[in-house]
DNA sequence: CAGGGAGGTTAGCGGTCGTTAACCTGAAGG
DNA sequence: CCTTCAGGTTAACGACCGCTAACCTCCCTG
């Protein structure tokens, strides 16, 4: 795979600043003039990149749930013969990867989805339900005595867990990521394993 | 206690439908006169009962948080004598309640705290953080293998797993309330476990 | 029965915001 | 050297929104 060692281009550099200021002030609380700023240009320069502001945040969403979702089927592509506790924890872990590292996109990604475009929010639903699904057949061979509802459950509410790392304090303050990462992982672990013990 | 049966007063319908909309729409996203239609009202007739939109906001947070606190402390207060497992099994449960009861203010509670008045937002913050610190407390003497830094860890996701309702569908589709309170709270119980396994 | 306050109404002001229009500039290509 | 075009700029428009002003109407009370 080719890491990208190329600069940011331009429309990058918007989405990323873009993102973060939609994570802290709100979708209607961020002006276009804000954004360009954020990237040195002025609000209406920013127009020679994207259709609108709505396009901003369609493409941040849409991008957020596909890459969720092209993540996890390779994991579940590399998974071959691999028991399923070793798949769960990898899925586990490349969530917590992206709650660790794109703490303005997990936020935009349960915050912001109503302000979209009809088309836009069905789609990213659409990835977002896939994700789940995923989710709950690799939680339901690991942990068998769940229902297929209660998994489904159990797996929104891990979520609501490991998308906790946003209210964790400023990432100075966190005990270090390695650390954070491994305490929720198995917290994680341990909330689907109390799930089903009815 | 008296329990109340009088008719909710005008106010009360306000911050009712307001806390409505603003979680499904966000503080920006919502006119006034869309928050006084909500209740037969015009616009601007909102303004003999609040000070402004943002009034309303604030009363709401500051509610919330408050009740939250209250609602822990009062839990606490009737725990004499009673072994801290229990407290922490009552402690959770009301929060399972509130969050099942009052989805909108949940959602509100930790999405729009950035759009408060600074004195305001310090008030909501220092009721918050009396809250975590009571559960900390608790958890710490439930699970005494856990740090204090790794408990106050470990209580900010599970807030993010208890907060996690409004995700689980529209009312209807849950698998009833209380089967749904019963599962959040042994994966509470679960998660706390396992934070602690080093 | 006068009067006054509580709780509405509509009209409209002032500011903000997303977006467009019109124009400029520097670098690449033939 | 001229053209083109990507990527900027500022000015300005139109819509919306929070809030105030001015007014109206019950209902309660002395």
């Amino acid at each position: 795979m080719a890491t990208r060692t190329d600069a940011p281009t331009r429309r990058e550099q918007i989405l990323k600043e873009a993102a973060r200021l939609f994570a802290e002030r709100g979708f209607h609380g961020v002006g276009v003039d804000e954004i360009g700023a954020a990237v040195g240009i002025s609000g209406p320069g920013l127009y020679r990149h994207f259709a609108g502001k709505d396009a901003m945040l369609a493409e941040l969403l849409v991008g957020i749930s596909g890459q969720l979702l092209t993540g996890a089927k390779r994991r579940l592509a590399e998974a071959d013969g691999v028991p399923p506790e070793a798949v769960l924890d990898s899925l586990i872990e490349g969530h917590i990867d992206f709650a660790l590292d794109d703490r303005p996109l997990i936020t935009l990604h349960d915050r912001e989805l109503d302000r979209l475009r009809d088309s836009d929010r069905k789609l990213v639903r659409q990835l977002q339900r896939q994700y789940v699904e995923l989710w709950v057949e690799i939680v339901r061979e690991v942990y068998p005595e769940l229902t297929e509802p209660t998994a489904r459950s159990a797996v929104h509410s891990v979520f609501g867990l490991l998308n906790s790392t946003p209210h964790l304090g400023r990432p100075g303050s966190l005990p270090g990521r390695g650390v954070t990462a491994q305490l929720l992982h198995r917290m994680a672990r341990g909330a689907f394993g109390a799930a089903g013990v009815e």
